[in-house]
DNA sequence: GTGGTCTAGACCACC
DNA sequence: GTGGTCTAGACCACG
C-alpha cells in the first residue's frame, strides 16, 4: 500500500504518516475505514512494530485517525482542517524549499507553477469533483 | 542575515545552505560577492566554526559557492543548473509533502496554486511585476 | 581492512574512502555486505569517530554505500556509474599528472601503459586472466 | 603558459610546478632555457611572489630546474631520473587512483588502457621521436 | 588572513 | 544498537 524507503533520510515513521495521507486524499482510503493493526501492518511492511506505532501515534495527534480501544484504528470520519500558525508556516517553509530548489534545477516561475499544479491535479485523484 | 532557528529539526548547517541559497535567489547576494570567512560568520551566528564551515563545503559541492584558496568564500559567477533525477526526485517529494499538508489545512486546488504563485514571486526578488 | 597512513598529506577520510572503493572493486567487499558501524570502524582503526562517519558520509553521497536507518551502513547493491564533466576531468588530472611523474622517472611510453595495465589487472580482482 | 585554477584544491604551487613538468616534457620548455624570474612570473600569472618562489624551490629540489644566483633560473640541462622506492610508491598510488574512479565510472580494462594510451601521447608532444 | 582536518566528548532521533 | 549533529579547541597548509 505504502512504499517505504528504507535508505531515505526521511524517518520510516514520517513515511508511513505522509503515506497514510496521501491515500485518504487519493481516495484510496475512505473515512472510517480501520487500518490494519500495527502488529499486522509492520508484518506487512517487514518493519519494527514500534515505527508502525509512532507513526499510529502520529497520525492520531494530527486528528487524521481515531483509535477505538479495542477495536482499532480508523480513518476519521471528519478531518476538521486546522490551520492555526505554526502548521501555516511549516507548509510555508516546506514549498520555499521546494521553490529554491527547483530554481537552483533550472525551473522558472511558470515552469515550478506547471509542475505544482500538475502534482496537486495528482494528488486531488478520483475523490473530488471540482 | 540569515535567521537559524536552532531549535528546529532541520539542522543548523542546513539552514545555512538554504538561507544563503534563498538570500541569492532573492538578489541579497549577488555572483562574485564574498561570503563572511567561516571563523566571522560562526562568530557573526555565534555558532561553531565547524558548523558553518560544514554548510560551505555543501554549498561548494551544489556549485552555488566557489572557494578560492587563502582568500575565502564567493557567490559562483555563474550557476549551471544541473538536474539530476535524484534531485528531481527530491524536489516533487518536497512538494508532494507541502500539497499533502496544505490540503489538510483545508486549501483546496485554486488555494495552494495561489499560495506557491505569491510565494514564487516573493522569491524571484525584483520580478515582482511581470 | 584498510590502511591508513597518517603522516600522508592525503586526508584520513579521503584514505578511508579510497580504500572501501579499492576493497570493492578488488572484491574484497561484496554488494550488500555491512560495513563495520562508524564506532566500530573507529576503534578498529583507531581513529575519531567524526573521521571515520565523515568518509562514510562521502561514500554516501558517491553511491557507493547505503545507510540503513537503525542498521548501518552497506555496500549498495548495484552501483551506476555517473559520469559528469567533473569527474571525467579529475580522472584525466589524476592519470596526467601520474603520466608526467612517471615520465619524470625514467620510464617511456610503453613501460607506462605496461605498468598501467598491471595495475588495472591487479585491481580486477579475480579477472587477472583474461 | 600555465593555466592556474585558483579554486581548485590542489594548490597552486603545485599547479605550476606540476605545470612546468607539463611544458618540458611536451618540449615547450627546452633544457637549458630561462624560466622568468619569480616577480615577473607572479606578474605574469597575477600570483603572490610567495606562491611562484614555492614553486621554484620544489622544482628546484626535484632538480627540474637549477637556479644561478644572480643569473636565474633554467631548466635542468640534463635530468638524471630518479626512481627511488618512495618515487615509485607515489606514482603507482596516483595511477591506482585512477584506476579506481576510472571503474567508477563505467570505465572497463580496455577503455581505462586507451584513455592513458592517448594522454600519453598527447603528453609525449612533438619532442621525441619513438 | 583563509579554509581543511582531526580529536574529544556530548546529545539526539530512529529502529 | 545505528547514524547524524553540534561544540570546543587544536593544528596545519596555503597565499
Amino acid at each position: 500500500m505504502i512504499d517505504i524507503d528504507v535508505t531515505s533520510s526521511t524517518p520510516i515513521y514520517t513515511q508511513i504518516v505522509d503515506g497514510v495521507k496521501e491515500a485518504i486524499l487519493k481516495g484510496l482510503l475512505e473515512p472510517g475505514e480501520k487500518l490494519p493493526s500495527v502488529r499486522d501492518m509492520a508484518k506487512l511492511m517487514t518493519l519494527n512494530p514500534n515505527t508502525v506505532q509512532k507513526a499510529y501515534q502520529q497520525l492520531e495527534r494530527e486528528k487524521v485517525v481515531v483509535t477505538v480501544r479495542g477495536r482499532g484504528t480508523f480513518i476519521s470520519e471528519e478531518y476538521k482542517p486546522r490551520k492555526d500558525e505554526d502548521k501555516m508556516n511549516e507548509v510555508k517553509e516546506i514549498f520555499k524549499k521546494g521553490i529554491i530548489e527547483a530554481f537552483y534545477m533550472g525551473f522558472d516561475k511558470q515552469k515550478i507553477l506547471n509542475f505544482v499544479k500538475n502534482l496537486v491535479e495528482e494528488m486531488e485523484g478520483l475523490n473530488k469533483n471540482d
